[in-house]
DNA sequence: TTGACTCAACATCCTTTGCTACAA
DNA sequence: TTGTAGGTTTCCATGTTGAGTCA
């Protein structure tokens, strides 16, 4: 006879179990909640009784009224997690509906739920669909509200601190834009709560770090996958990208080919090459030391601003803002500082990291409600804000991230009965330019 | 409750154009 | 002569958010 309990984000057992260690401290083997599954099972296939006590203290179900209908991608998206244990995660673009295929996975499932949001946005957008399509009593944890419940949404910031006290709480638990759960902390969170069934939701699952490969351990392999190709014109808007070429003035070039210069030479003396993200990550750990690294990396920083900002591109966006002077249109800016030159310039509302909370409601309801026609952005749109639909989207500066793209180009898919168009105003010859191949549609 | 602040965490950051020292 | 590793176990900048604190 085995008894399984939780203690602080553990399972707590008093016989061996693979992936467990013995703990001196509490004189039992341990290991974290999230392989309560495997420990269970380990211990039921060698014929060994198992009392557990890990949920003892999970909160009720509440009662819902379930008449969700699924389009038959959402359907078959949900059989493929279940097919695989419910576990696993669902890839499906901005507008697709994941929110749907989340909430009839815990219809069908209905037991106590924790659905991890990274931010308050929508963490309140959650729990309100929770509302009018469940009709069932919500709790909200985080930004002010904490309150548990049978379903239960909660921040990555709060499921982080408070995973000791949650983490035997809900049989079921939903990563929301789950790419953030591989990162150092959130990995931890995860493993932390004994949540047998898991279903991560993301349109991009590959990170710039490589740490997508924790995803099986963490949630479970990529279970059901649709991008953006397969579904425009149908369930979202029909979509073109048009690239536009410019150059950097003369003067811009003179500095550019100076500050690169500076770098070139500063690599070339101490004998490095930028060939991996390592050799870069070496540059930056130089650059806290050395007083010449870190010019080399100034100068890097400021080639880079004065490529994706030319001169150029801002021109280019007079023009094609007299072109679309009748669409509702979204500018993208990589900084705030070219945001806000943006704004005074063409005397458009701005939004940024710096915006006030209010004023940036005020500004995405008067562009709802098409009293503003353009708004510029720095990359405060590029994930979980609600931004009303637009149908053209002009990418002035960036990352060379997929990500990044596919979430801004999401920004204009959800209605589907406009045509988007997603424009790319890019600076030939220069490190711009390497960032848009990377961040480029067709792979 | 709000507002203004600070702090911590997370994300991005590369692709050019083969050197030097040391060990086997 | 040929092959291989080249730093420390953290972070040059900027952007963004959530949480916590204090008035």
């Amino acid at each position: 006879m085995v008894t399984l309990r939780y203690f602080k984000g553990l399972i707590v057992c008093d016989a061996y179990a693979p992936n467990t260690k013995w703990s001196d401290e509490l004189k039992a083997y341990i290991s974290y909640a999230y392989k309560y599954t495997e420990i269970k099972k380990y211990f039921r296939e060698e014929g060994i009784d198992v009392t557990d006590e890990v949920f003892n203290s999970a909160p009720p179900f509440p009662a819902i009224t379930d008449e969700i209908k699924l389009r038959d991608y959402q359907f078959e998206a949900l059989k493929a997690w279940i097919s695989h244990g419910k576990r696993g995660i669902i890839v499906l673009p901005t507008g697709a509906g994941k929110t749907v295929v989340a909430l009839k996975a815990l219809a069908s499932l209905r037991e106590s739920t924790l659905i991890v949001v990274p931010t308050i946005d929508l963490m309140h957008q959650w729990a309100n669909s929770i509302r009018e399509l469940l009709k069932a009593d919500v709790g909200e944890i985080g930004g002010g509200e904490d309150k548990v419940s049978g379903i239960t949404v909660i921040t990555y910031d709060s499921a982080y601190t408070r995973a000791e006290e949650l983490g035997d709480k809900f049989f079921f638990i939903i990563f929301d834009e789950v790419h953030h759960l591989p990162s150092e902390g959130y990995s931890l969170m995860a493993k932390m709560y004994a949540a047998p069934h898991r279903l991560g939701l993301t349109a991009t699952p590959e990170r710039e770090d490589g740490k997508h490969v924790l995803y099986p351990d963490l949630v479970g392999p990529i279970v059901y996958r649709k991008g953006v190709e397969d579904f425009a014109g149908k369930y979202i808007a029909s979509f073109d990208i048009k690239k536009i070429y410019v150059k950097m003035t003369e003067e811009e070039e003179i500095k550019y080919k100076q500050l690169r210069q500076k770098l070139r030479k500063y690599l070339e003396k101490k004998h490095i090459t930028l060939r991996s993200l390592d050799d870069f990550n070496k540059l930056v750990r130089l650059a806290s030391k050395d007083r010449e690294a870190r010019e080399a990396l100034l100068a890097w920083h400021e080639s880079l601003r004065i490529a994706v900002n030319s001169k150029a591109k801002v021109e280019k966006l007079r023009e094609l803002l007299k072109e679309f002077k009748d669409d509702k249109v979204i500018i993208f800016t990589r900084d705030t500082q070219l945001a806000y030159e943006l704004s005074k310039l063409f005397l458009i509302p701005v939004v940024t990291y710096k915006t006030s909370k209010d004023e940036r409601k005020e500004i995405l309801q008067k562009f709802r409600k098409g009293t503003y026609r353009v708004i510029v952005a720095s990359t405060v749109f590029d994930e979980g804000v609600d931004v009303p639909d637009a149908n053209v989207g002009i990418v002035l500066g960036g990352y060379g991230t997929k990500r990044q793209y596919l979430q801004r180009l999401g920004r204009l898919l959800r209605g589907k009965d406009k045509n988007a168009l997603l424009i790319e105003i890019i600076t030939k010859g220069s490190a711009d330019y390497r960032l848009s191949k990377r961040r480029s549609f067709s792979t």
